[in-house]
DNA sequence: CGTGGTCTTGTACTTTCGGCTAATACGTCG
DNA sequence: CGACGTATTAGCCGAAAGTACAAGACCACG
């Protein structure tokens, strides 16, 4: 049985590509081109294909604003669509991929990648272009490890136990009842927090605590 | 030119299998083949292969310590490395994805895959396998959308403005000199700010400023 | 056994924060 | 024009945070 795919670019000679590009797999159907966002989300409901392969630069309403609406979070039984791109913005690719997009090629990407996205879509999988993935994982690398920290004096286990609760807002009252320790001890650890991390107040602990994963 | 891999695999079969299939492509060279982490090492010295294929799973040293140890942050000149692994297993992908890997597969993927991957490598890019991909990307959207927030009373420009300095762990009179205020307005913003986020203090709203992105 | 580090607590003081109330000024919208 | 929301400021007060200093209890290490 093939797969059912929605199209959706402005520009005529982009759909009749990608078409003829598809239909000449075996087992993938092109049921419908839209010409803009709004489009698509009509022939999508209308259609009810398996894979949607949208551009994002369209006029009226983008891809990405239409793959919110057909894949988002809230979305019920969503469509999965694989956006596929000319430029190669950090800022799409992250616009993509929030909305709930499962693939995300640039346009000169071969047949043979195309038509893996559609199926990997199809599957309930996830490609992304290979020279996209390298900048996704700079990226998801650089937010478990932010920048190479300087290395700072070891904090004791007391400490590390004090930190996390002052990380999410609680005052040294509530920690000191948690800990069961007066509130005198929680300034004291929070004293000796604050000066081996260099922060002036507790906010700064905070921020330290979230930006080395500790919470 | 031929892409020259090094192969690291404890099982011998499996080594064999992927020296077989890789060879048979025209334009890849598999140079060696480690049985562990260390080999793995060693060879990638002496070898200087274009790019490494580690299994994670492997005596002495696993896949995603050596991959560590030649693609990691701190490494000048990184091999590009694929991590290939039978278990699909999220601290896997985490793993060697923070460990630098420049691919990660499931033995289960076919040889285009396979090759597509190596490819992906040798050109700087990266290639995750399709079913790996999506969990990812669900990993993205959550660090990005956090739970499902309710929706709040929108933020007016001032109280943004505001948001950025509390979140960063200033002070209120350090924040109305920068924003030319007195410190009474900044308070009146801050008021504001925890009112509407729901916020019992100042960390409460730095917090949520970290988790929405707006820092 | 002394030494050093951590954990604990205390007191006293200053600064900052946050709640509350109230007022003026400005722009928009009906 | 009057109503409304935002921005701005003020003062007061109590709570919380942060600083400084001191000291006892405990444990590990040489």
């Amino acid at each position: 049985m093939s797969i059912r795919v929605l199209i959706a670019d402005d520009q005529p000679i982009v759909r009749t590509g990608l078409t003829m590009l598809l239909d000449a797999q075996p087992d993938i159907d092109v049921v419908g081109a839209a010409a803009d966002g709004r489009e698509a989300i009509r022939l999508a409901f209308q259609l009810r294909p398996d894979v949607g392969l949208f551009d994002i630069r369209m006029p009226l309403m983008d891809g990405i604003e239409a793959t919110r609406r057909l894949a988002g979070p809230d979305v019920t039984d969503p469509l999965p669509i694989v956006v596929i791109t000319t430029f190669d913005l950090d800022e799409y690719v992250h616009g993509a991929l929030k909305a709930g997009a499962r693939g995300f090629l640039l346009k000169d990407a071969g047949p043979a990648l195309l038509t893996q996205a559609i199926h990997a879509a199809a599957d309930g999988d996830a490609l992304i272009a290979p020279s996209v993935t390298v900048r996704l994982l700079a990226a998801f690398a650089h937010a478990q490890t932010p920048p190479p920290r300087q290395p700072i004096e070891p904090l004791t286990a007391r400490e590390e136990e004090v930190l996390v609760p002052v990380a999410q807002g609680r005052t040294n009252n509530e920690i000191a009842s948690e800990l069961h320790i007066t509130p005198s001890t929680v300034k004291a650890h929070l004293a000796s927090l604050m000066r081996k991390l260099g922060a002036r107040n507790r906010v700064e602990v905070a921020m330290w605590a979230h930006e080395t994963g500790r919470i």
